[in-house]
DNA sequence: GCGCAATGTTTACAGGCGTAGTCGTATTGA
DNA sequence: TCAATACGACTACGCCTGTAAACATTGCGC
């Protein structure tokens, strides 16, 4: 049977995206006033904002709602591993030709590599060549 | 004596990055037809747009003009390097908390690592260990 | 000399984003 | 039971972005 929802993910913006965080960071589904608890903190948002937010999570099928009575929770809807990955790929692709080496030479370059990093990188590296 | 430009670049957009990446693979200064010589074959923009764009760009001082006569020859007023770590940066700060191991443990999950990637990351991790 | 082609400038407009106020209703404390 | 409150839905609005047309100028071929 052929799936009608062709389903390709819309992009999140910077604003949503910092709601998303807040809901992936809890682990259980969270009011829009305990989502606003966590962002208007670093934001500087009103509830009215971040409100908004959510909609616009939920309508781009990012966000999913359960009713709790009079009020709803709010959960993430897509994986933030997928997010992420995603969002990394799209950069990989669009500067570095879809290329890894050179994000990281650049990374190096920058020396936005820290030492904790270059080890980490390193076991990685010795686990994938397995 | 302060300089009193603070400068912090202003954002480029992605369209903009397009006809950037057209400045900065040429390596001379361009016309604006010229850009849309590269771009519009992939993009399928008009030459209004470029234009747009072009003039945009100049606005935020990531491309510069010299007059040729008549017309203007445009060239990139930023570096390439200087955008694509400016960029880097951001998602590494904005997804993985300004860690470039986990970006790399992403890419790595994501299978989006090549052997080629592979290998020259390692030939860079040991020229960084020295 | 004059109209055409080229070229930058100005204007346009729809859609997304950031930010938030208002409205309608349901709940609840007095 | 009635007013205050909590909450989602709807509305607002200015800025940025993508995309481009209209306009003004000017140099060039004839």
């Amino acid at each position: 049977m052929p799936k009608s929802e062709s389903e390709q993910p819309e992009r999140i913006s910077e604003a949503e995206h910092a709601v998303m965080e807040a809901l992936w960071s809890a682990d259980a589904p969270l009011t829009a006033a305990e989502v606003c608890e966590k962002v208007c903190a670093t934001r500087d948002w009103s509830l009215a904002t971040v409100k908004t937010l959510l909609s616009r999570l939920v309508a781009k099928r990012a966000a999913a709602t359960r009713p709790d009575g009079r009020r709803f929770l709010y959960s993430p809807a897509i994986a933030r591993a997928a997010y992420v990955g995603g969002e990394s790929k799209r950069l990989v692709d669009r500067l570095f030709g879809g290329r890894a080496a050179p994000l990281f030479a650049q990374l190096a370059e920058q020396e936005a590599l820290t030492e904790d990093d270059l080890a980490e990188i390193e076991r990685l590296l010795k686990e994938l060549k397995s």
